[in-house]
DNA sequence: GCTTGACCTTCCAATCATGGGAAGGTCTAT
DNA sequence: ATAGACCTTCCCATGATTGGAAGGTCAAGC
């Protein structure tokens, strides 16, 4: 099968099916006569997997990790949970530090008047001694 | 006031001074004889207002476009309050994206033995048919 | 007067995942 | 034979930030 297929079985774009070979994700796969990729289903099973390891957020570096021990039946689940379990703990760093974010922006908005007027507390927040920036 | 005074004061790296000038965020400084920047209170100020934008994660063009607001004294605050509204509700779509993301994984993460076996779920979840994905 | 160290300058490169596009080769159907 | 739908590789851009190289400037201490 070629790249195009592979990409509409799978969901993941040609260009990222390259750029995961080309960085090592996906070992390069056999070519046809004309240099043309071709795949097999297992390989469109792995891109499946990548493409919901990224929707999940993991970094392409995680995912090479969770790739390997996917393809070796012997791992020891506590190796996966680790990886899961740290990447899980920086979103949750990621998702507090937007809420902090979203609720300091959200407070000057609410104060501001949206009107005509030139005056408003959400410049003043941000040129001011940075009391709202905490 | 050379650049790394004014860094320290402003809390900007001089990196991302020059940065924030080449961009065209703050206008091109005065200069001494040997070219070196100098920096007023009023520029420290701005590089003050700046970062504080950056802290509440305003974009760049954003930040340019509330700058120019902040400068002009006639502005009217709903146009503020649009940029900063905009902003927000990027930031709770991210912050929804980012839960969703965690959320499953979590999931993902407690069903796991966490021990020695090669038994995962983690592993069946992201090569599965996505039931977990959604 | 000369060295040392702390500055400053500009320019280039790398990060991360993704997309756009050029220039060129290949295959299939008309 | 030609059109068009593929494929190949290579380069570039994104956004904010950091790192580093190569070189100029200035002050203090010897």
């Amino acid at each position: 099968m070629k790249i195009g297929q592979a990409a509409r079985q799978s969901g993941v774009s040609p260009k990222m099916i390259r750029y995961y070979e080309s960085v090592g994700l996906m070992r390069p796969v056999a070519r046809h006569d004309n240099a043309y990729r071709d795949y097999s289903d297992r390989d469109v099973h792995e891109l499946r997997f990548i493409r919901h390891a990224r929707t999940l957020g993991f970094s392409v570096a995680d995912i090479a990790a969770l790739l390997s021990l996917w393809r070796d039946t012997s791992r020891e689940s506590h190796e996966v949970h680790q990886i899961a379990a740290g990447h899980l703990a920086r979103l949750d760093r990621q998702i507090a530090d937007l809420q902090a974010m979203a609720d300091a922006l959200r407070e000057l908005v609410r104060c501001c008047h949206n009107d005509a007027r030139p005056d408003c507390p959400i410049l003043t927040g941000l040129s001011g001694p940075s009391a709202l920036m905490r």
